[in-house]
DNA sequence: GTCGCCATGATTGTCAACAATTCTGTTGAA
DNA sequence: TTCAACAGAATTGTTGACAATCATGGCGAC
């Protein structure tokens, strides 16, 4: 066995910086309003300035983080009814992937589901954010992927990293992080069970939780902001 | 009167080409397949070749251009399968959005639409398919924006987007483009007449003409290719 | 004649220096 | 004290040179 010592490039080194930085921001290492410092984040990462830059560029496309030119990057702050608009989006698209995933399901699938859910499981059991963060987008890749329509899948991906900004309050939180163990056990015994409307029911439910956290804690902080001024 | 030289900045200049080679796409001037040098393009364009580096990065992402590492960008070539995929999301998300739309609708928007479609005809009619395909572009967003939600609308502009490349067998045919006119116009007076059903059928069947056109197209040279290998 | 190999050219990828801009703190006058 | 102007620092934006990589075509061996 020999460890190839591969050669990524720029695009796919910046593609990683952009994944890491989107980690950090959901697990609300980065805070909203924070600002990115290339030649800070170039360095702590081990990266060169343009490929941060180019990292920077996409996480601002993906809306994450906020760009003025000649001043910076920040961790982009969504506002209550953004959030709320982008929350009623994603209902639409899960459930209409939801609708599409094959009934009886094939064993194959059930399988991996319950496998990913036990690494969720286990990263929630033992604390660990970043590990249950994981977890979690991969087991709701491989659910909605069971639609069979990658473009489907891909802006149901799209929408939910919208919204990773706006997780820090639930991603950390145990609480939270075992109800959502709990609701996916749920979708994978609806699964097995054949029961569609059970299924979308529980990923409408599944929505719910990290949608008010958020609004109720923005609500709260844009109140306090106007008393403050500004 | 002074007139300001605006200084744009990279970001905003790749926006600009990236647009630019989009529209050279649609109207079938850059063909699928065919290799996009940046040097050339940059030349072409007149900017520097990290401004068109950006721009394919971009024009990636959405899914226009394929690229792979040290070889260069290409329009990509979209399968049938895909087209089909792509276009049955658009459907789910365009009916979303129009069964949104506020009816009876606001003055206002009749009258922004009316304007829009003036626009489109005189450019149908003048046989300019550039002009109608940017009017073409101003219509839908116009239309869907009306749903009020913004995120919604981004993603059907997303997906519209993803065929743009499979567009240029419709785009630049009097015939598709006259009929494009009259459809729209029926959706004005189906937006007046409050008739919101006819206004979603009139949506879907929107979409038919250029994904049939494609899918027929595409499949007789995939035929082709198969026989004359590669 | 065909296959494989190397030299060459074309193209993309990386980098570090430089330019331009914005921010911060200080000074001095009203 | 407050404000404006200004110098200096911090940061982002731009550029051209250079390195790495891949396609092409010629040449020789079989």
């Amino acid at each position: 066995m020999q460890t190839t010592v591969l050669k990524l490039q720029t695009t796919d080194r910046a593609r990683g910086i952009a994944a890491t930085l989107e980690e950090e921001i959901v697990l609300g290492w980065l805070m909203p309003r924070e600002r990115l410092v290339e030649e800070e984040l170039a360095e702590r990462l081990g990266v060169k300035r343009h490929v941060v830059r180019e990292a920077l560029a996409e996480l601002e496309r993906v809306g994450l983080v906020e760009r003025v030119p000649n001043r910076g990057a920040f961790v982009r702050l969504l506002d209550p009814t953004e959030v709320r608009q982008i929350y009623s989006v994603r209902e639409a698209l899960e459930t209409l992937a939801a609708e599409q995933i094959p009934m009886p399901a094939p064993d194959r699938l059930l399988s991996r589901l319950k496998e990913i859910q036990d690494a969720h499981s286990a990263a929630v059991a033992s604390g660990d954010a970043r590990a249950a963060f994981r977890a979690n987008m991969i087991f709701h890749e491989a659910l909605f992927a069971a639609c069979g329509n990658p473009h489907l899948v891909e802006l149901i991906q799209a929408m939910a990293q919208k919204v990773h900004g706006a997780r820090s309050i639930t991603a950390a939180s145990a609480e939270h992080l075992a109800l959502a163990r709990d609701e996916h056990l749920g979708m994978i015994e609806a699964i097995r069970a054949g029961d569609r409307a059970r299924l979308v029911a529980l990923c409408r439910k599944h929505l719910g939780p990290s949608r008010d956290a958020y609004i109720a804690a923005a609500e709260a902080r844009f109140a306090r902001s106007k008393t403050i001024a500004r």
